[in-house]
RNA sequence: UGCCUCGUGGUGUAAUUGGCAACACAGCGGAUUCUGAUUCCGUCGUUCUAGGUUCAAGUCCUAGCGAGGCAGCCA
């Protein structure tokens, strides 16, 4: 990973950073720096995870530490291989390195267990014949401290007993938990004798049918990093509450104490970040699957065409704090323009054809061999040639019949260059019956410096040669959503009625000849239009297919609305 | 109306830990340009409120206000 600088060459730390300072310069932890990244395996990784992601690897990187991935698969009824597999592929393609350090929660299973029995043999966890609800009723709310359960002082013989039988699977699902044994007032819910295992016989991906019993979250996160020899353990915001728990499993178990760090997740303008919410546009169909251009995933920015480099970037710019925001759209949408710009080789192309006919060249014959820079501020780049014919399309929006005064592009009497062949002067409008513009015919000079009515012709334009033009589908992107802030939906609807109708156009473009060899997962600029990337799935040789990646940015657009 | 966390330009972050509030993006204006792109220059604008400590407060203290999180046998 690149975006990271060195640890001693910051200037300004972000707080973690700076606890991490004060870490290693009070000697903790031997002076090392041990993080991970620990998802669960029920849904895709999406933009909120890669900045968990960049925060975490970037750290150790900074800190010359070790970064671990490790699946936290505790609740089989939810968890798939396809998502360890997807999230493994995701977090290589944005950089990451953990070498043999992958780990699965339920790789310690077995040590967990035998520590719920080392608990219970301390006095300080107990099994509890309390249902679902019944345990709901005595938890309390969170104004009003909670209720003993009835099995609260049950011996340590009469655990030890029992919760043999709930591992032995003498219990169905839900008869039995084991609980730990804290504070049923503590005005943390957290605390109130919270479930350390449950009875789920259910068959887990990794350990088959080996157990019935499965530990919690809390009963499991904190002893993990432990075990891994975790220094820092960087979570998000919602399990500050779960802190004094972490720290109360630890203790008691007296094994090495992680710190957990919490930091505000990634919000976005125009998107939902819920994995629930990312999963239900998948699964009613609201877009074609979890790699959708449109999604927020790790995969659908993949597709898009968005580089590890420009998502690394991105994360890197946010930040990183303990305050709830909201990061506009257009940050993402300028990493990736960042990159492309400087390492998009160009082309032309045009979305909108409108056929122009150079009346002066003759039909069948060449006008003029145009050499155009790949890059116009890289000569490495080299170079390419384009034939010029008497046929050509421009595109529609390039040409007004009404134009206002600042329009530089072709208007009646008007004239435009043609990007690297010449100047194009506007003689004729063709309608069809219906009044439309269906022909534009110009008179064509060779000359790009040629000045039309004594004025410097102000206006470039891109063309492609008709004769020569190779159709391909491109899709035009737009927000999935409407609405700035999706999830806010009025009384009675629901975020998916802020879905955007129009998201994604397709068209059937006219692009120039180079084009019909574009490889599945290039990326390239069409001049005055985007970025536009060669779909990796549905493109074939010879029969590329775009995606729209990200407009250019244009002033002319904004200035009007 | 319990506990925890957080309040710095439009947005996101800084502030050598008590010493002239800065950077980026966006906006606006201009220059350059065979992409109305890129690049460059200029410009606008900020410490939630009220007290207190101090020569000095974004930073420390008190109160208030506002925002977010928490009552799964989810993570």
């Amino acid at each position: 990973m690149d975006s990271g600088t060195d640890a001693t060459d910051k200037s300004s730390r972000n707080f973690i950073e700076q606890i991490i300072d004060a870490d290693l310069a009070a000697g903790k932890n031997g002076g090392q720096v041990h993080t991970r990244f620990p998802p669960e395996p029920n849904g895709y990784l999406h933009i909120g995870h890669a900045k968990s992601i960049c925060l975490n690897f970037g750290i150790a990187k900074q800190y010359e530490g070790k970064f671990n991935l490790r699946f936290d698969d505790t609740n089989p009824a939810r968890e798939e291989q396809e998502y360890v597999d997807a999230i493994i592929d995701d977090m290589r393609w944005l950089g990451c390195e953990w070498d043999d350090r992958l780990f699965y929660a339920s790789d310690y299973f077995q040590q967990l267990h035998d520590w719920a029995v080392q608990l219970i043999e301390a006095g300080k966890a107990y099994v509890c014949d309390l249902d679902a609800e019944q345990m709901r009723e005595y938890r309390g709310t969170l104004t009003e401290p909670g209720k003993p359960s009835p099995n609260r002082e049950r011996t340590v013989a009469e655990n030890l007993e029992l919760f043999a039988k709930m591992k032995a699977g003498e219990f169905a699902d839900g008869e039995r938990t084991l609980r730990a044994k804290i504070d049923m007032a503590s005005p943390n819910i957290n605390l109130r004798d919270p479930v350390m295992y449950r009875i789920k016989k259910a068959h887990h991906q990794r350990t088959g049918d080996d157990w019935g019993i499965y530990p919690s979250y809390d009963f499991t996160h904190g002893q993990s990093d432990s075990l891994e020899g975790i220094t820092h353990s960087i979570c998000t915001l919602e399990f500050e509450n779960h802190r004094p728990l972490y720290d109360w499993f630890c203790d008691s178990l007296g094994i090495h104490h992680p710190q957990q760090i919490e930091f505000a997740r990634l919000n976005m303008t125009y998107l939902v970040m819920s994995k629930r919410k990312l999963l239900q546009l998948v699964t009613e169909k609201h877009v074609n699957g979890w790699d959708d251009p449109r999604m927020p995933t790790i995969r659908g920015l993949r597709r898009r065409g968005y580089t590890s480099h420009s998502i690394r970037s991105f994360c890197e710019r946010v930040g990183v704090t303990k305050v709830n925001s909201t990061i506009d759209m257009v940050w993402l949408e300028d990493a990736i323009r960042e990159d492309l710009n400087e390492n998009a080789p160009r082309r032309m192309g045009v979305l909108r054809p409108l056929k122009v006919v150079l009346t002066n060249v003759p039909e069948g014959e060449t006008a003029k061999v145009c050499e155009l820079p790949n890059h116009p501020q890289n000569e490495e780049f080299g170079t390419r040639k384009i034939e010029l014919g008497r046929e050509i399309y421009i595109e529609q929006d390039d040409f007004q019949e009404d134009a206002p005064k600042k329009f530089f592009r072709l208007k009646p009497d008007g004239a435009v260059r043609l990007r690297g062949a010449g100047i194009a002067v506007l003689d004729e409008i063709v309608k069809n019956e219906a009044g439309e513009v269906v022909e534009l015919h110009c008179a064509f000079n060779p000359d790009t410096t040629a000045k039309h009515n004594e004025k410097k012709v102000k206006g470039t334009i891109h063309w492609v040669n008709a004769e020569q033009a190779v159709e391909a589908e491109v899709r035009l992107y737009d927000h999935l959503f409407q609405t700035e802030n999706p999830n806010k939906a009025p009384e009675g609807s629901t975020f998916l009625d802020n879905l955007n109708p129009s998201s994604l156009e397709t068209v059937t473009a006219k692009l120039e000849p180079s084009l019909s060899h574009a490889e599945a997962g290039e990326k390239y600029q069409f001049e005055r239009l985007g970025y536009f990337h060669v779909d990796p799935i549905d493109s074939n040789p010879g029969q590329p297919v775009f995606n729209r990646t990200a407009t250019l940015r244009d002033s002319w657009a904004k200035s009007k609305s």
